[in-house]
DNA sequence: ATATTTGCCTAACAATCGTTAGTTTGGTAC
DNA sequence: GTACCAAACTAACGATTGTTAGGCAAATAT
């Protein structure tokens, strides 16, 4: 195939990328760096990418769609809102466990991105967000949960989680779903109406 | 008295910088931008300070100190185990609101410290945590938490409310009392034996 | 009144930044 | 064998980086 290569050697360098973001932050780390770490000079990698932050670009919007589809099928079931914010949460970290690198750079290196991809990247976040909050709405309306402010709960929700990939190595001794578990378990039992 | 418009300038420099790297990032704000954002020229920043990274040095080691301090009190108590936390959790929860920008960079900016500032700054944050663990420990021990993953579970509350300066308008709805509370109601009745 | 210090300035430095241009190389298609 | 093409290279660009040197004016100390 013609194009294969080159679409394996535009994949490495999103991934070396990755790495390198995720150590230094995108902003510390230069064209060169990456193409070092690569093993080429800096202006080879411009065979592949457009730019530095096509690559960041890249690496946050995939990022955001896999976010966006694990919870497409949740939704749609009818179990209760604890199963649903159960299985919401498993999804999530799910693709944070994934690929830990690239969920890092997504949630500490975002603002990077130039207008208009800041834009459509932060709606995007806000959707995510207001699905989890419907659920915790949906809970507290058929008396499952507390009354609270869902939005704040769900922020502090989400971000015990994303915080994970700053220190998660794949094959710890928790997996995923340990981890999600473990993470409901704190928020559910705390949140149901006893 | 000599040196106080000297102090006052390097204090100024400092919260605007605080401001900046919160913003853009340390990595991406120059001294020309923080000059020019004073309404000085670069140039002149360096009469009253070493270099770019003194600045994010002062912003960490101070905000560290906060921290420790915070919890010196606490651990002299002789409540139990769920009232040590919440208590610990307050505090924390004050220091962050009391400079939100400050907590903000000291959370995602702290990697672009050289050593040996790096390394003395780790061990800090993990001696902190580490009160928080034991607090948990503890707590399990007297019979009052589940038994769990402590520093899991440290690190995924203290995530949670380390996030917040992200997001924290001091003036908001919600007080550091409030914030405090909300977390750790959440937290400790679903950590609770009951 | 004079001497000293402070805080800013302009100018410039060496290094590094992202990126472009033009060329070479090695493999594939006709 | 020839033409083509992708992917690397070298070299360089203009801009920007953190920082230093040296000077100048105003405030302060003697």
């Amino acid at each position: 195939m013609i194009t294969k290569n080159k679409l394996n050697r535009k994949q490495q360098i999103i991934e070396k990328a990755t790495q390198l973001f995720q150590k230094q932050g995108y902003a510390a780390t230069s064209m060169r760096d990456l193409a070092s770490f690569i093993g080429i000079e800096a202006a080879s990698l411009y065979s592949h990418i457009k730019s530095k932050e096509e690559i960041l670009q890249i690496i946050c919007f995939q990022l955001a769609e896999d976010f966006f589809n694990s919870l497409q099928s949740i939704e749609l079931e009818h179990g209760g809102a604890d199963e649903k914010l159960q299985k919401a949460v498993v999804s999530h970290v799910e693709v944070l466990t994934k690929d830990p690198a690239a969920s890092a750079v997504f949630f500490s290196e975002w603002r990077h991105l130039s207008e208009p991809y800041l834009t459509d990247f932060l709606e995007m976040r806000d959707q995510y967000e207001g699905r989890f909050i419907q659920i915790l709405i949906d809970g507290n309306e058929s008396g499952i949960f507390k009354t609270l402010d869902a939005k704040f709960t769900v922020l502090a929700l989400l971000s015990s989680i994303n915080w994970m990939p700053a220190w998660y190595k794949p094959g710890g001794k928790l997996s995923p779903k340990d981890i999600a578990g473990n993470v409901t378990d704190v928020f559910i039992n705390g949140l149901r109406v006893r």
